[in-house]
DNA sequence: GATTTTCAAGAGCACCGCTCTCGGTTATGG
DNA sequence: CCATAACCGAGAGCGGTGCTCTTGAAAATC
């Protein structure tokens, strides 16, 4: 069996993220070892370097595959969903979780504690990293149009704050005033804590029986203070 | 000058844990090292054993401290704090956010991803470890009490669920129904995701100019929806 | 076919957690 | 008061980590 140097060279490419992968969602970011992919790829701890820079690297690549995978599921789910975009904000954001609790380490390295001496090149991961909120944002910005939200009230007081937020929508190109994006921030904040409290096991292990059910209990609470 | 080998003792266990909390903040929780600190305190390497079990065990009292420190400063706000329940509960929230902004590695090391090979022993953990969501439940019981809450709707579905909830309300004392808890646990997670996402630079350092800003605006329009 | 590029291996450096032994110091109790 | 027991720090050592550099062989290119 004879494969040509740029075969095995795409090849090893491909396993060494996956190795990646696998180890990421046994040890941990920061537990994260090329010397261990090594090992499982028969090969000695310097050959690894020849495909993979530095373990901050790997680190990034796996930060990117990541993103595109959660961005894939959320915005699959969105697709596959019918109904008012509150609806499919709803399937959003249990696509979201469902993912994260199904890849608890990846969902760590993406929204968890920053690995210490680890810090993602933001020309390479803010594009994938979001994907999601801008799902958010585009859903929001639908119900903002169809005139179900009922968010508008006096906008958050602090012009600079004003501005931020009105520079958010402009990036995302989401027809939502100020108040509109502090309350999509609110709904992703928010998010963003459920999942992680469940995934990193906030409450203990005994509190809850279906942590499932407690996040949908919360869900709607959150839609319900949005939509009207 | 002569110490007594009881107080050399207790005077290395306290600059352990002192030390610890220095490097906590400098490389963080998951690259402390042992030998570092031992290196400080001009000990070998093999010496600090004997005052720390093994890195876990500095990792737990670190974890202890800064539970009981955190503890300390929600309730030293609160018990200045006047006014109505909910005044209280946005100053309580607000100390919160304070103390981890003060102190990332120590709020990383909290409610962040967990530590790869590490598990806090939670009969040590638990009790420091919910003195805040004691804080928030506490108030919110007062303001039920007072007939300030709007929370009590239809009861989220799903007995089991409800069960939980009760469940919480009691263990905590706290006299609140099936939808008080939820919406506290939905006030809880929103706080935890809202001081992570700041703590740990969710939003690019660019994107906001006052953090705090955002803040107070998501902290009001979730106390809104929960007041009336 | 000669040359250039690519590759895996090996040795080595500095770091880590942790264990064990050994000699010296301190505290304790007969 | 002195012998014994407890404690302490140093040192060597094991296996692990990321990463660098050199070396000889293999593949690709000219």
């Amino acid at each position: 069996m004879t494969t040509s140097r740029a075969e095995r060279r795409q090849q090893l490419d491909q396993q060494i993220v996956e190795l990646g992968r696998m180890q990421l969602s046994k040890v941990g970011a920061a537990a994260l070892s090329l010397r261990a992919i090594a090992r499982e790829l028969n090969l000695v701890s310097s050959a690894v370097y020849r495909y993979v820079d530095s373990r901050d690297e790997l680190l990034t690549r796996l930060v990117i595959v990541a993103y595109d995978e959660l961005g894939e599921a959320v915005e699959a789910s969105v697709a596959r969903a019918s109904g008012p975009p509150e609806a499919r904000l709803a399937t959003a954001m249990r696509a979201f979780r469902l993912w994260a609790v199904d890849h608890p380490a990846e969902f760590a390295l993406l929204y968890g504690s920053p690995v210490p001496g680890y810090q993602a090149p933001p020309e390479r991961t803010t594009a994938p990293g979001t994907r999601v909120i801008a799902v958010l944002l585009r859903l929001l910005s639908e119900a903002a149009q169809a005139g179900t939200l009922r968010t508008s009230g006096p906008p958050p007081p602090g012009e600079p704050l004003c501005a931020d937020l009105r520079a958010i929508a402009a990036e995302f190109g989401a027809a939502l005033d100020e108040a509109d994006v502090l309350a999509a921030l609110g709904l992703w904040t928010w998010l963003l804590g459920a999942v992680g409290q469940e995934v990193f096991d906030g409450y203990g292990q005994a509190t809850f029986a279906d942590p499932g059910a407690v996040f949908e209990a919360q869900l709607v609470r959150q839609l319900a203070a949005l939509g009207r």
